[in-house]
DNA sequence: CTTGGTGCAAACATTTTGCAGCACA
DNA sequence: TGTGCTGCAAAATGTTTGCACCAAG
């Protein structure tokens, strides 16, 4: 079994987030062209659409605003493409759901651990610098080497507040 | 034809080793009773069996270790216990891989949050109560209330080390 | 030509469900 | 006797793959 799905990985001091299309659209040029792969119409107009999306989006919803744009993409070539664009660092797949993948774009910015809303599903990436030593302290106490971690908080509206 | 004999419902005693369980099977069997359901020996089979297991699961695993024992239990039955023992706060489903959930017995335990190996898979239930604090935090500055949350670090052997 | 990409449909793997019969209060 | 539980098979779900055709160097 393959262990891949390595998502939020909190490491590298990189700038905050990058809003702008053009980079990443460059990134991802070039590291298809690197394996001898393509940039499509297909793939930039995956790409373009999961910019205009929330930061951690389902597979289905990308599919869904797909179908919507003039631009049709089959359903395979998404999944495909969604493959390639966790192997070009672009993006990371996000265990939230049992029930389906989703995922999140973290090239250029710091992984961010993530806040769930159980009464509304809505999800608010968040930082928590402190983990950090946790982190350090719980692989020391074992021996390893931290390579990542994955912080889900699940939360609801104060019942005080409103 | 080819029907594979899963025996029926033996009425016959439970193995005795079922005996170790006692405290869990009473939980589960009272949980049951409140809703109105039955502590059958299938759902007592597939306790016990869970028990000398790993503390993460998955549901393949689960199944095998049942199918090589003496009294068969069927996917389905595995499934739907599997559900009744969520809802009876006996395990909780943990999303490590995304091909396939996983299952934690969580009752009456305090470790929730997992060291995962990288190089091995192997996943090791550990402590970080410091991040109580920071869930709080995290939860406060957003105006809401807490209700769990999962942490996940991922970490390999030392290079240093051997 | 050769290589890679696409859409479609079929295949896949995991999990859920419909149903007829069994078990037990 | 009724209600719940079981096994089986079929269905449902999300994802992957095989294949024929297309596009570009």
């Amino acid at each position: 079994m393959d262990l891949k799905p390595i998502a939020t990985r909190a490491s590298s001091p990189l700038p905050d987030d990058i809003e702008i299309t053009e980079p990443l659209c460059a990134v991802f040029r070039m590291r298809l062209k690197e394996a001898g792969q393509k940039y499509t119409p297909e793939r930039a107009q995956i790409l373009d659409t999961i910019l205009k999306m929330d930061d951690v989006f389902e597979a289905e919803q990308l599919l869904e605003k797909l179908r919507d744009s003039n631009f049709r993409v089959s359903k395979a070539t998404v999944y495909r493409t969604l493959k390639l664009m966790q192997e070009a660092g672009i993006i990371q797949q996000v265990l939230v759901d049992s029930d389906q993948a989703s995922y999140q774009l973290t090239y250029g910015r710091r992984a961010k651990d993530l806040l769930i809303r159980v009464d509304t599903h809505e999800i608010i990436p968040v930082e928590a610098p402190e983990l950090r030593s946790i982190v350090q302290r719980i692989c020391d106490q074992h021996g390893l080497t931290p390579e990542g971690h994955r912080l889900q908080i699940f939360a609801r509206k104060n019942i005080d507040s409103g």
